[in-house]
DNA sequence: GGATCGACTTAGCAGGCTAAGG
DNA sequence: CCTTAGCCTGCTAAGTCGATCC
């Protein structure tokens, strides 16, 4: 609240510059932002180190900076083609006008001709259930539900017996008797969204389990001075402790948003209690609170797997209650059970208020939501919920409000739950549906990529990007979030235009992850984008001076009820998908099928800029398995240099097998055979180590330094063999290896080999950066993977894994291998 | 008609877990 | 058989978008 008013005030001291020009709006395009937020775009992880430069050029919405060009001038300087239709200006508002109403008049005609097309639609969808009446429907759904309903309430304690079922062989059994009590949502239509439940009881919200304080010989430092802080205190500068020696704790705003708050608590809760007075975050030492929270870590990793099975039991137990809620009379998975534990806020890219203390939430925070008629769930020990509500009309369970920006956290049914899937089914029918439109919606902006009315141009422009790049729609943000942006909210200096028609995009988007394109766009693109970019714009001016996400959805709803800015992403993401599926060809073994699956998605996750940063040991893995490969081709060669030996006449016979011979050199031969030594002797050096030491704990005498020294000479005679056959070009082969028909064989198995090692090694490589797991959860109607399986003879579960086939399963079940996106 | 709120989806990451590889 | 790398899941931050408020 006090935040909130704050805000308040804030935004009040720039929102009231009444927009005097109004009336000449169409020819005087705005510039919303008038100043630049921050310093250039910076990928993620230097820009969290970075501090934002503490100017308070403040957009908080609207503030509305006139710069002088009206769109005569800005529109007569393009080349001369365009030039004659750019006459226009004092009866530019007529013109408007009319083609407000124009467009208007139009509209109505595409939504009627719509409507037409999706009572067609409705028709056929509907045929299996009988009526198309609405109402009836909705009768006979109820009327099944209820009768479901009874019978499901029977089954259910049988049913809550055979709960951990795995996925060994008798899971089909399972599957199919669950199938049978199990409601298929999907299969009876449910046209009224905007009751979410009939009925719904759950356990309320776990909560994290108090601070407990530290042993009294870990402290913090003050100056060198061990401090005695009170519990809330010391907990606060424990969250800190723990995040020493990561990037967030070495963030100088982080350090400094941790701090302010902490001298908050400490103030809150009395000071220290040894009288010390902390002023400075440098005089504090959190080492020994950091060290022994590594200590702890140490100690859980060495726990036996039975201490850790019986942990794990224990903490099962305490969820089991809050896992399951009841919603219409079915057991329904909940999500986020867990009322999120205080900690240090870590905002993602250069965020203002990382570091800020994230509040622990009680049951007076909390607001529940259930049947009116639900038992309410006893609230822990000596508290009381905050509030009780009885709200049909939203899928949430619980709520807070969280203290950093005052927005509200939510406890909602988990993906797998009906709610959930039918939002999700929503979706994809959704933009399955904007198939129909697309390309009427294409045509539009095409055209008025050249309308002479900036606002029009602008919207053009932006569905364009929208369509073609995915870009996101881009909401203004408020000063104390991260400066990232979507569509509507790119800024001059987030785009370069490179004649005749390349535009190189560079800003950080959601997740403050970096957005780079150098790409080719549509001649009058390119011409519009120099347009919004031309003087007196220049960086941190809006390109989209006119537009944001509202005008545009707005926009959009003419084309199709529902339609928003989003909505391209899943449908051009789903339908790149759909078309990348259709060039598989039917052939090959599962795996390789699979790895083109996978190059497939990886496409929708290069379409979406869906990144993952590289692992720490990408490089060294990378490395060890090109090396690999490397050797693998050497010991061909030498496989086939033995063939060689043993009939010369072999090489005029088959040239071609033979040449590869030369593609290695000495050089190359001695470095390969060096690795290979090195590798030898480290191996059997770690093994003798560890083999002791195993011995030395059964008490048992080590082995003598002879074995150690017997293992290297076996090394050594290996090392010694390469050189000879280094130095005199003769192989000296192993008995086994004595006919060419034998050594064929070797040479096709490491031919397999290779290839193997070469495909996961280019896509580990192409993979490295892309993250697939969101377009397949989010954006990818899980019914084309469900087909591809079908149609290809690739079992699911090497697609999805269990969630995700849990999530799906209504796709999974509701789909013949003749459907289509 | 814009700012704000509320509710929902989308996003990457940490760390535990598991299965592949030596 | 044991390690190690990569997968999976849980977590929660960060978007989108319609509703509401003034």
């Amino acid at each position: 609240m006090t935040v909130s008013s704050w805000d308040k005030m804030m935004d009040q001291s720039s929102s009231n510059e009444s927009n005097s020009d109004s009336s000449s709006d169409e020819d005087v395009p705005l510039a919303k932002t008038a100043v630049a937020k921050k310093s250039p775009v910076k990928a993620k992880s230097e820009a969290s180190l970075e501090l934002s430069s503490p100017v308070k050029s403040k957009t908080t919405k609207k503030k509305i900076h006139k710069v002088e060009y009206d769109s005569d001038e800005a529109l007569s300087s393009i080349p001369d083609k365009k030039k004659r239709k750019v006459k226009v200006k004092s009866d530019e508002d007529d013109d408007d006008k009319i083609n407000v109403v124009d467009s208007d008049t139009s509209l109505k005609q595409i939504k009627s001709e719509k409507r037409k097309l999706n009572k067609k639609k409705i028709v056929t969808s509907t045929r299996e259930t009988a009526s198309p009446k609405k109402g009836k429907l909705t009768k006979v759904k109820k009327e099944n539900g209820k009768i479901k309903k009874e019978a499901k309430k029977l089954k259910k304690t049988v049913k809550d017996e055979i709960e951990g079922e795995d996925e060994g062989s008798s899971n089909n059994n399972n599957d199919e008797e669950e199938d049978e009590e199990e409601y298929k949502w999907w299969e009876n239509q449910n046209e009224n969204d905007e009751i979410k439940w009939q009925s719904l009881i759950h356990n309320g919200i776990m909560f994290p389990p108090e601070y407990e304080p530290l042993p009294s010989h870990v402290k913090l430092y003050y100056d060198g001075q061990p401090v005695d802080l009170p519990p809330q205190v010391e907990e606060v500068a424990g969250f800190y402790a723990a995040l020493l020696e990561t990037d967030h704790g070495r963030n100088p705003i982080f350090q400094k948003n941790f701090f302010d708050d902490f001298l908050q608590v400490l103030k809150e809760n009395g000071g220290t209690q040894n009288g010390i007075e902390i002023k400075s975050f440098d005089k504090c030492d959190f080492t020994r609170m950091f060290k022994y929270f590594e200590l702890k870590k140490e100690e859980r990793k060495l726990q036996s797997p039975l201490e850790r099975k019986k942990l794990r039991e224990e903490r099962a137990k305490l969820e089991e209650p809050f896992k399951f809620c009841e919603l219409d009379g079915r057991k329904e998975q909940v999500g986020n059970f867990k009322v999120e534990p205080p900690d240090l806020f870590r905002g993602r890219g250069a965020h203002p208020k990382t570091g800020k203390l994230k509040r622990r939430v009680y049951p007076e925070d909390i607001t529940l939501n259930l049947s009116e008629n639900a038992p309410i769930p006893d609230p822990p020990k000596g508290h009381k919920w905050g509030m009780v509500r009885h709200d049909k009309t939203v899928q949430w369970l619980a709520m807070w409000k969280e203290n950093i920006f005052g927005t509200i956290k939510y406890v909602r049914l988990a993906a797998n739950s009906s709610l959930k899937g039918q939002s999700d089914l929503k979706k994809f029918e959704k933009a399955r549906q904007l198939k129909t439109h697309i390309d009427l919606i294409r045509k539009d902006y095409k055209r008025n990529l050249k309308s002479k009315l900036m606002l029009e141009r602008q919207k053009a422009v932006a569905i364009y990007l929208i369509d073609v790049f995915a870009l996101r729609a881009g909401g203004e943000k408020s000063e104390d979030e991260a400066d990232t942006v979507g569509c509507c909210s790119l800024r001059y200096e987030h785009v370069t235009l490179k004649p005749p028609n390349t535009v190189i995009f560079d800003f950080l988007g959601k997740d403050s992850i970096r957005y780079y394109q150098e790409v080719e766009v549509e001649k009058q693109v390119f011409k519009d984008l120099m347009i919004f970019k031309r003087p007196p714009k220049q960086p941190g001016h809006q390109l989209f001076d006119r537009l944001d996400p509202s005008i545009l959805n707005k926009h959009l709803q003419n084309y199709m009820s529902g339609l928003t800015a989003k909505v391209f992403r899943t449908y051009n993401a789903s339908k790149t998908m759909q078309d990348q599926l259709d060039l598989i060809p039917n052939e090959g073994t599962v795996a390789e099928k699979l790895l083109k699956y996978n190059a497939a998605n990886r496409t929708v996750a290069i379409l979406c800029n869906h990144q993952r940063t590289i692992s720490k040991s990408h490089a060294q893995s990378v490395e060890k398995a090109s090396s690999k490969i490397e050797e693998l081709i050497w010991q061909k060669i030498r496989y086939k240099k033995g063939m060689l030996q043993m009939d010369p006449t072999l090489k005029k016979k088959k040239f071609k097998f033979f040449k590869e011979i030369d593609d290695m050199t000495k050089e190359q031969e001695s470095l390969i055979h060096d690795r290979i030594i090195n590798r030898e002797t480290e191996k059997w050096e770690k093994k003798y180590v560890r083999d002791n030491d195993k011995l030395k704990f059964e008490g048992e005498p080590p082995l003598p330094e002879e074995t150690l020294k017997e293992w290297m000479n076996r090394v050594k005679e290996l090392k010694e063999q390469y050189k000879r056959e280094l130095d005199t070009g003769v192989i000296e082969l192993k008995p086994s290896q004595n006919t060419v028909e034998k050594l064929e064989k070797l040479i096709e198995k490491l031919e397999e080999r290779i290839k193997v090692s070469s495909i996961q090694l280019k896509d580990k490589e192409e993979n490295s950066e892309v993250s697939l797991g969101t377009s397949k959860i989010n954006y990818i109607d899980p019914r084309l993977s469900v087909v591809f399986c079908k149609k290809y003879n690739v079992p699911i579960e090497k697609i999805f894994t269990k969630t995700l086939r849990d999530k799906f399963k209504w796709a999974i079940e509701s789909v013949d291998e003749e459907w289509r996106f």
